[in-house]
DNA sequence: GCAATATTCGAGCGAATACTCACATTTCTC
DNA sequence: GAGAAATGTGAGTATTCGCTCGAATATTGC
């Protein structure tokens, strides 16, 4: 099985180029979201995005590439939101903190729940680049940081299990139909609450 | 998008065929288990089961035939464990039968979890034949049916809840490596009971 | 033993698809 | 405005992969 190169060929420059790159993973993120990854074609993204598929390939040189970069992008955005709510952690309870991580997971994942899903699967094959290996690294770190000073015993494997449940429980959430944030929001309250107990 | 024939398309009669049928549902049980989806091919199936990919399509016509196949078994065998765990659930306590469904749904899943991932994943695009959708209905049924007997506010949405937590927990744990059993059973208890309460 | 039936085999076909390349067009620089 | 640099194009290539088919081999029933 060959290794696909999966670090982007070049970066746009001209305003124009930027916007095909952004064409470009705007589309293969519609067709995960519709579709799936067995319905994730090189060619098909580039007919979606309105560019060619030599255009594709001048940026991406290879499919995992741009899947890749879609994930390096969701996390990025997942790991500000995270940071944001236990910024000011020592400074209030945690249940206020804990309210606020969990608003961030809802919101990051129960919009595109099938979307989702396929990135999660995709990384679980996918060599991922150096970047978005640390930012899963902060991202996890994040959590641990937050359950340690609360003084919970074995952060790193509770981190870890709620991360898991909720991503299960938020994504069979999305695909059943739910649309209602705050509701599943109050069912994920009860879900980490329970397991820290 | 063609739509693929995934109903067996006989049955074996003689030994042989039976052993190869067999052959073939391990071996694309063990590539999954080691290469995921996309590593799953009709040829590489053939190989790894020692039989030739003539033989593979006189079983079944097409290679979602077989994943469906995996899939029928996989929850057959773990509606038989559920139902084993709340046999006896009106003459014991919640906890006591919520226990035994917990451990069936560790030891269904900690031992191979990339091809349950896979498994998983499979399943939101593909076509389940009639049976297995019955199959699946079912196991949410004796969930439901266990927390209405212990009236559980809400019990179709708390099944839902907790069984696709419980699969990310026990699938996100089981990808990080963990083997022991007994351990991730009692998170799971954790997770669960602190849902409910 | 002999026919009928079941099973196996694997070369190879056709379609899908990842990806290239030589050339055209646009934008930037000065 | 001219040259350079960046960007866009899409027909075409190479490969993978699902799947068929006709012929060979094994098993069963009488």
């Amino acid at each position: 099985m060959k290794q696909a190169q999966i670090n982007p060929r070049k970066t746009p420059k001209q305003a124009r180029a930027k916007a095909s790159v952004q064409a470009i993973l705007q589309a293969a993120a519609h067709i995960l979201e519709r579709g799936g990854l067995e319905t994730l074609t090189t060619n098909y993204v580039a007919e979606v995005a309105g560019v060619s598929i030599g255009t594709l390939y001048q940026y991406y040189p290879s499919k995992e590439a741009i899947l890749t970069d879609i994930i390096r992008q969701k996390r990025a955005r997942l790991l500000e939101d995270l940071q944001a709510a236990t910024l000011a952690m020592r400074n209030e309870s945690f249940d206020v903190t804990l309210a606020k991580l969990l608003r961030a997971a809802v919101g990051s994942q129960l919009h595109w729940p099938k979307l989702s899903k396929a990135l999660e699967y995709a990384e679980s094959f996918l060599p991922l680049e150096q970047e978005t290996r640390v930012l899963n690294e902060q991202i996890n770190q994040t959590i641990v940081a937050f359950l340690e000073h609360h003084q919970v015993a074995c952060a790193p494997v509770a981190a870890r299990d709620l991360v898991s449940a909720l991503r299960g429980m938020i994504d069979g959430a999305g695909l059943a139909g739910e649309t209602d944030a705050q509701a599943l929001f109050e069912r994920a309250l009860r879900l980490a609450r329970g397991y820290l107990a």
